[in-house]
DNA sequence: CTGTTAGCGCATTCAA
DNA sequence: TTGAATGCGCTAACAG
């Protein structure tokens, strides 16, 4: 009758049953056992240890004014990049002892905005975002309540915040190298379609020109595909069908590579005879297809990891900048490019 | 200078702003319009407007002793089944206006046992988790506290909390009956090591000696393999080679098909002339695979679906059971099982 | 219809 | 070395 629910002790109950006052205990649990007789010392840890008594974290927030805990809201979480970025914060969160508040805006701006309504309302310490790019509004009011915040995967032009990326040049320029290298002069390239702000699609195909440049070969406007993934088929077949074919093809990201085997299967073509192939994004079955797929792994793990790092970074106020960093991807050679003959 | 720092926005600014009290804000905020003049309203709606101010949503959980999130646990962020789960989960809850915090215990127990404290203390509202199993006491005192909790994925005997997980048993059975429809009788199972706790792998094994039995068929124990995933390959070699080897095998999960048709590649075997193959869980590449793979789909959806929906009862004390609840699977033909010309 | 009051559980001066 | 007092921002009676 007398004993509280277990699961509503709270530091007086503590601290009475130790015969000291809140404050005491309060100390304790902050570590500062400075100014502490190692016996209420003693005393606090041991009834704190027999009630399993433990701290409420959400007095403690409204009192420090700092919740540790971030707020992530990927673009989609179904891409295996969104989860294994995903993995690798909390990882480095965890290590901090910061917890993450996931959210999947699913595209979708509208839900981008209302989640990040809500996040500031739980007074999250900082956002990690993949922007959608419509809610530039809500991204300088939090750049102007000083709420540390970072981009991944995109860049807001304009937009002064840290930002963490793949080098999306050097993920294209790697691909074209590989097909240059092996005899290729016809080279196509497969993307979803390039909107605003979508900056790997934006950049891969602006990389891919550069590439091409640099290798010297000549860029046909028609091996340039950027269309939504159900009309990716058709659209390569088109591209196959007409005169002067790509021998080479770069499949813009995981989706894509999906629908580009899938016209192969549809219309009889093999690779690496009939087209050689290179992914971004490196897929699971990538060494069970046959051909096994040659591809270039962007470094999820680490983007993440520095995301997370930069942004724990500037919660304690350690940095002040608003760079934008490159991670560079591996390229994993299989056996899907095939080494043209020379025609001369 | 007058003008406080628009982050520290707070009820008695606004109140004061609106020219009427805090409670009034607060009942504004809440929605009790019922007695409220129209024209004190519109003032604070107003205020509120053109301030931007949202409420401090710690200060009210204190205060209602609800802080609207629930913490998610799953075993491996990095399965697909996960992550569909999760966004599953997400979408039931923003529906509810509830957060979640998703963590991953990375099939560790101690993670899962820290995490658990902290979302504790964190005063979620309740908890989805994909059971490690070796932290009973945890899902003990969580029962104990009253603090709502549902299983997903794996289910802790002699523990009475509700939970949600595939129909193993269809699962299994499914593929037996495609396999034995198709004139096959020696079959095997391929499956991860059936630990203790870990419910798919436990019942698939056991669902397929009861279904092979109710086919008719005799089950040869060396047809069932389960074995740490770097083991698979070299133990699916043996049985392919040995006396009387299967013509037909059931993957147990995604990784472990994997597995098998590495296997396939590096021994030159293929699919189906030299075996048929059925996996559990539909991967993205079996469409695009040479032959396209029969699956059973797991209702990855469906499962965090219920389980919010469930929890999310629990937290409103509509409900007080304490289900296990079983979904259903999907059978997807594709061209990995042959028909057996009969022999007789 | 609106304002006053009294905490929620904790951290933090400031005295003692 | 410890304790009493104060307030974080909000809700919820209860008065008015």
């Amino acid at each position: 009758m007398t004993k509280k629910h277990s699961s509503h002790l709270t530091m007086s109950d503590v601290a009475k049953k130790a015969n000291v006052s809140k404050s005491t205990v309060s100390q304790y649990l902050n570590g500062r056992y400075e100014f502490m007789s190692k016996k209420t010392r003693d005393m606090i840890q041991r009834v704190i240890e027999e009630t399993g008594y433990s701290p409420n974290v959400v007095a403690r927030s409204l009192k420090v004014k700092k919740t540790s805990t971030i707020g992530v809201i990927v673009a989609n979480i179904l891409h295996k990049f969104s989860t294994e970025i995903i993995r690798a914060i909390e990882d480095a969160c965890m290590e901090a002892d910061v917890h993450v508040i996931v959210c999947n805006a699913d595209d979708d701006p509208e839900k981008e905005r209302k989640y990040i309504k809500a996040l500031m309302a739980k007074q999250v310490d900082g956002f990690i975002v993949f922007p959608t790019g419509d809610n530039i509004d809500m991204y300088e009011l939090l750049e102007e309540r000083n709420i540390p915040l970072v981009f991944l995967d995109r860049i807001i032009p304009d937009l002064a915040v840290n930002t963490v990326l793949l080098d999306n040049f050097k993920a294209v320029d790697t691909a074209v190298q590989v097909f240059a290298q092996a005899g290729h002069t016809r080279i196509a390239i497969v993307t979803m379609p390039a909107t605003a702000y979508v900056t790997p699609r934006l950049e891969r195909i602006e990389g891919f020109r550069i590439s091409m440049e640099r290798y010297g070969l000549e860029m046909q406007e028609n091996h340039i595909i950027d269309q939504p993934l159900d009309r990716i088929q058709q659209e390569v077949t088109g591209m196959m069908s007409g005169p002067a074919p790509p021998t080479a093809v770069l499949a813009g990201n995981d989706l894509v590579l999906l629908e580009i085997l899938n016209e192969c299967k549809n219309s009889g073509r093999h690779i690496p005879e009939d087209f050689s192939l290179i992914s971004i994004d490196d897929v699971s079955y990538a060494n069970v297809y046959q051909p096994s797929l040659t591809t270039i792994k962007q470094p999820s793990a680490e983007i993440g990891e520095k995301g997370a790092e930069v942004l724990l970074q500037k919660i304690r106020g350690e940095i002040n900048d608003q760079q934008i960093v490159r991670m560079a991807p591996t390229l994993i050679a299989r056996e899907s490019v095939k080494e043209l003959i020379e025609e001369n």
